[in-house]
RNA sequence: GUGGUUGUAGCUCAGCUGGUUAGAGCGCUGGAUUGUGGUUCCAGAGGUCGCCGGUUCGAACCCGGUCUUCCACCCCA
């Protein structure tokens, strides 16, 4: 019985047209990260479970894909477990594999297992899918693309500095105006919670002052009179709900703000430091802003944390992310090693540049000439011309049966082949070849000896 | 994971309070045009109405379940 073929939810296949943008993006990233000196790597789709339960919260821990154990999976399950339909005990017996939840823990237990054959400070990509057991929206998939970059043994700041740096070349290149990298620091988040006295609750604080933008002031009062943040600690916190002014201003603010907590007054310093930096080095489209109210990553950010939003206008959550982690590869037992790094959501950035017409036409153009077949003996003599052809780099074809000339020449015009190459009998027979442009309707005869002048042409 | 939403031709979508043979535009195939596409004209093909079950004399339409899409929450690229 035949039934209906179906591909898991928030999964998608590519056709050619979407694989050609993909692949723009992706080289676009690549070609920057390699001119900035990164190197690639790749990881296992799955990694070992434990490697990566407990690095993304409880939440993330959720929306890990695990992998059934092979065989008799049940064979280490006891009857009482088994019985008791307790999922978070049965768990570790039957799974201990799991799909690849992000690159950034992944690249730390690299980092571990390879630390004796790598120069530090040691700067890498990555471009690869990743998983998560999310519930699909738009922009959210199950299986999506992550090109990340990080850099880890390198403290200074100019890291940051550069990878600002990086996302403007990325996305100028990209043709993407408008996008606004929001910065922020950890120890500025933690340093308001200690201020004003909520600091065992920093976590739901900053996650309630992430929703801002989202939800308004008054919302978020509400959700940490709910987490159970007292009335005077949001009292105190209200002038950072009205940071305004430019990145300079909001410093100062926060200068004032954070006397007292030394670790606060430290992660402002490290912002304006890398405001300056940045301010010196120039940035061709990217605009830099001071977000307080910015909070990802907590679970391991340390230290600078930076989110790339989509332009103004485009319904697309952020496009790319990243931050300072001090230690990240403490976990897996190699201390005192700091990183930074950031990422690019490719998926996200190709529904922004497709929304907004960025792509290049050129990438529909995937064959620039078509030879049309008119017969055996002619074809043959058409299939050394489209030799030479690709022999000097042109993408080029024939068509593979004598159809009809008007079916060959729709053909032509569907795939856009520029140039439509037309060798029959007549031309056969004087050593020539017509070659019609196919925007133009223009037509040109060519000497078959003087493939140089078509070549010119094209 | 919670609540809601969507699904009709290859694509985008109509389809009235349930009523014969389910429509349009685009695309596709053939012809006008046997060495010329993109424009025009003519003709034609193409549908288990997401899937399973129920109500009914009768279901694309009502009810239940399920899958999918999108949205809000949660979280996130």
């Amino acid at each position: 019985m035949a039934q209906k073929p179906s591909i898991p939810k928030g999964t998608r296949d590519f056709s050619p047209g979407e694989v050609a943008r993909r692949n723009y993006i992706i080289n676009t990233i690549k070609q920057h990260f390699e001119t900035f000196g990164f190197l690639p790597i790749e990881t296992p789709s799955f990694e070992n479970l434990e490697t990566l339960l407990g690095k993304y919260g409880e939440e993330g821990d959720r929306l890990i894909f695990k992998i059934l154990n092979s065989g008799d999976f049940l064979d280490k399950v006891d009857p009482h477990t088994y019985q008791g339909k307790d999922s978070a005990a049965l768990l570790p017996m039957i799974t201990e594999k799991a799909l690849r939840y992000d690159l950034t823990v992944p690249f730390a237990r690299y980092v571990v297992m390879h630390q004796n054959e790598l120069q530090f400070p040691f700067k890498r990509y990555q471009i690869q899918p990743v998983w998560r057991a999310d519930k699909p929206q738009k922009g959210r998939f199950r299986e999506f693309f992550q090109c990340d970059a990080d850099v880890v043994g390198a403290q200074s700041l100019l890291q940051e500095a550069e990878f600002v740096q990086l996302y403007d070349a990325v996305f100028t290149s990209l043709g993407l105006k408008g996008v606004v990298l929001k910065l922020n620091h950890r120890k500025v988040l933690s340093g308001i919670a200690q201020i004003i006295g909520a600091g065992e609750k920093l976590i739901d604080f900053t996650v309630a002052l992430d929703k801002m933008d989202k939800i308004g002031q008054e919302g978020v009062v509400r959700e940490m009179k709910q987490k159970g943040i007292s009335e005077e600690a949001i009292a105190k916190a209200k002038p950072l709900f009205s940071l305004a002014g430019d990145n300079d201003d909001k410093i100062g603010q926060l200068r004032r703000l954070l006397q007292g907590s030394e670790a606060g007054l430290q992660g402002v310093e490290e912002l304006a430091t890398l405001f300056k930096i940045t301010e010196s080095l120039g940035l061709d489209e990217l605009q830099l802003q001071l977000d307080v109210t910015l909070a990802r990553g907590l679970n391991y950010y340390t230290g600078t944390i930076f989110e790339a939003s989509a332009p103004a206008g485009v319904a697309m959550g952020s496009i790319g992310g990243g931050g300072r982690y001090d230690d990240l590869t403490g976990i897996f037992g190699m201390q005192d090693l700091s990183g930074v790094g950031i990422s690019f959501g490719l998926d996200r950035i190709y529904l922004v540049l497709e929304e907004l017409g960025l792509f290049p036409e050129e990438l529909d153009r995937t064959l620039e000439v078509l030879c049309v077949n008119f017969g055996a003996s002619e074809a043959l003599a058409a299939s050394r011309l489209v030799k030479k052809l690709r022999m000097a780099g042109v993408r080029a074809d024939l068509y593979p049966s004598e159809a009809k000339l008007q079916k060959q020449f729709k053909y032509a015009n569907n795939r856009k082949v520029p140039f439509v190459l037309l060798l029959g009998e007549e031309e056969l027979a004087s050593g020539s070849f017509v070659a019609k442009d196919m925007v133009s309707g223009k037509q040109h005869t060519y000497s078959l000896d003087a493939l140089d002048e078509f070549l010119e042409a094209l």
